[in-house]
DNA sequence: GGTTCGCGATGACATCTGTCATCCCTGGTC
DNA sequence: GACCAGGGATGACAGATGTCATCGCGAACC
């Protein structure tokens, strides 16, 4: 054999890095480029740009923030998954919301983690996702079964979703092509399903618990 | 002179990070590790942790977040500021909004840096911190002098912020000792000074502009 | 001494919200 | 065919919310 056709050693992790805070991303990077079985061969600041990326790339992991602009995360997961269905996902996230994990796995993610988990960890759980497991934090794992699924209709949610920014009912029932008072009663049946009070505790809980 | 009494080269610069995000803070102090005259000498994951820290390591220039748990990055400035006089404040966060600017900049820190901008951008703001210059976001900086101070008083920014999480009225009147009048003077007030259309509305135009 | 401003309160009023009962229609499912 | 669950709508009602005028008090300022 007189030459190896591929300069890259046969066991370095090609990893795609979407994340849109600049020097979070950039810091993610150089951590990662300095493991010597890794390597970041591609970086995006949002869902689209991820998929773009990928598609070129063709990365062994993607690693996916989930609060970015335009396509978040977990959308983007699903649609990398057609892509490029030999392609694992680990899902990064600022906020370990039961709603979110349940989300991120139906979309075929391999791996949940958490930014407030120690940095080491990122390395540890993309060698363990290309491996074949599945990389969850258990008390994360737990909250989620207890929390049950969202209990939300479609409808509910769009509305509850839409009236997150303060819009008033008159907003939402335009903006949605609904009656004031189907959308009243949309938000009502929504309280009562979250345990809030009013809409605005409706909308937090509904946020914490990631069913919007 | 027989030895040095340090080991340490004269030119490095000892940085204290404060990060509540363990993954992006191992992340960052990588990343300012590699730099030859940079060392991260201590790293805190909340604002009163890096105020003993501080105390213990004495740094050149303290890098402190602001969405932190307990004591935020400004107030741990303006308290550092007392305990270090001679240590820079560099103010790293998620959101460039005037109001945290103006607050920070007021706490007394050097520099104001938003996670959007390119990773490197922050080995340079720690170096011309230290040579004596201010780093601030241009552009952020124009916003905040053209969104003008903070127009709620003091007492209308604590009722709004007591209304965030969608506490009734009532709940608010009894947190705060007030009658229940008087906590919706206040809050009518903050509405018209935000030119909101309801509290919900005030609540987020103020949080965006930094003024809660 | 007069003025202004922020804090705190009250009462009245109009409107917005949240709840409930009730209705129609559609697409399953047993 | 009977029987739900959802989506969509209406009307009525109580209670919460937002606005406004008005008052008293004290501190600051000219």
């Amino acid at each position: 054999m007189i030459a190896v056709s591929s300069s890259r050693v046969a066991s370095v992790i090609r990893v795609l890095l979407a994340e849109d805070q600049g020097m979070v991303r950039g810091a993610l990077a150089t951590l990662l480029n300095l493991e010597d079985d890794i390597e970041v061969v591609g970086e995006a600041a949002d869902g689209d740009e991820a998929l773009t990326v990928a598609a070129r790339t063709r990365p062994d992991v993607a690693l996916l923030d989930i609060e970015m602009p335009g396509k978040d995360g977990i959308t983007a997961a699903a649609s990398l998954r057609e892509a490029l269905p030999d392609c694992r996902i680990v899902i990064l996230t600022t906020f370990g919301r039961p709603g979110y994990l349940r989300r991120a796995m139906e979309s075929g993610a391999s791996a949940f983690l958490v930014k407030d988990s120690p940095a080491k960890e990122l390395a540890a759980a993309i060698r363990r996702v290309l491996a074949g497991e599945r990389v969850i934090d258990p008390a994360l794992a737990a909250a989620a079964l207890s929390a049950g699924p969202n209990p939300l209709s479609p409808r509910e949610r769009d509305v509850l979703a839409a009236s997150a920014d303060g819009s008033t009912i008159g907003d939402v029932a335009g903006r949605l092509h609904l009656s004031e008072g189907t959308v009243r009663n949309y938000l009502s049946s929504a309280i009562r399903k979250t345990s809030a009070r009013n809409r605005i505790e409706a909308v937090q809980t509904a946020q914490r618990q990631g069913w919007l």
